[in-house]
DNA sequence: TTAGATGCAAATGGTTTGCATGCGT
DNA sequence: ACGCATGCAAACCATTTGCATCTAA
């Protein structure tokens, strides 16, 4: 658990620097938003769930109920500090990175990983329909296990 | 509601096509299942949720419980017939296009459109963890109606 | 005859909402 | 003080499951 620098950060995540980085957003800094944006931008891009995040804060002794949690990540979305990706039926991801990356998913542990944008992946766009435009691309490459489990990808995971 | 042909089928599909689909999947051919397949495969392509098609089959005059749809389009699917799309957090799609696509997804009626492989888009495959492989690859594009709506999408997500 | 399919209702699980109370400005 | 934020529980909604009853082969 050594806190890794973020990505994009210099050093460490301050309760200060997740004050000021709400402020900036435009979002009321309360004591819950504050310690939601602390657990989320820490410690470089991760992808979480409400449940996980939930878990967290409880965790960090900040207790924050659930819908709480649903609220806030919408507000946070809204207002430019996550992106949501819906890439399964069943559960929604939150991402910290905002930018236009795509994903990898792992199907038995139900995970989601960033697809490493080195390995640039062009994606031409099709015509849409008539009166229609594209915002958005989501690719999502489905994982599955070859054959004996790869450890690492649980602690990515967890991180992640 | 003129009967267009399938693609990939000449002239009008009958029950008795649809019990032989059945039967060379290898799926038992009930009453529910005969109609079930006869409303996915009559008119072409399209893409079904379970919700639409029950409702389908009670207006066809055949009535299927809710219950038993689900478990239809599950095998279904796991026999080949059908494509499960999962590209949005709220429901699932099942494509009677079996084959590697793409969709457009429109934001504002939550439908899904084929998008047209003949904008040929070339995904390269990032390498994946150690591990795992890449058992496929989903591309969705989000579509939001430009200013005045065009009705003809309505028109075509009605019956695709 | 019998394994498998169906229907119903109840359970599930993630997400949302209504409303009374609390807190940041 | 004011208005938005929070917490709780209940509502929601798509999907799944358990079990008794049918039905295709």
């Amino acid at each position: 658990m050594t806190p890794a620098p973020a990505i994009g950060e210099v050093g460490e995540y301050s309760w200060h620097n997740a004050k000021q980085r709400l402020r900036a957003a435009g979002v009321r800094p309360t004591r819950q938003r504050v310690t939601l944006v602390w657990l989320l931008f820490r410690n470089g891009p991760r992808h979480v769930t409400a449940e996980l995040l939930h878990e967290e804060a409880a965790k960090a002794r900040v207790p924050i109920s659930l819908a709480t949690v649903y609220n806030t990540l919408h507000k946070f979305t809204a207002a430019g500090l996550l992106r949501e990706v819906a890439v399964d039926g069943r559960q929604r991801y939150f991402d910290t990175n905002t930018s236009e990356h795509h994903h990898f998913l792992i199907e038995d542990l139900n995970g989601l990983l960033d697809a490493p944008t080195s390995d640039l992946l062009a994606v031409r766009l099709p015509t849409p329909p008539d009166g229609y435009e594209t915002v958005r691309v989501d690719v999502v490459f489905r994982l599955r296990r070859k054959r004996e489990a790869a450890s690492r990808i649980g602690v990515e995971l967890g991180g992640n």
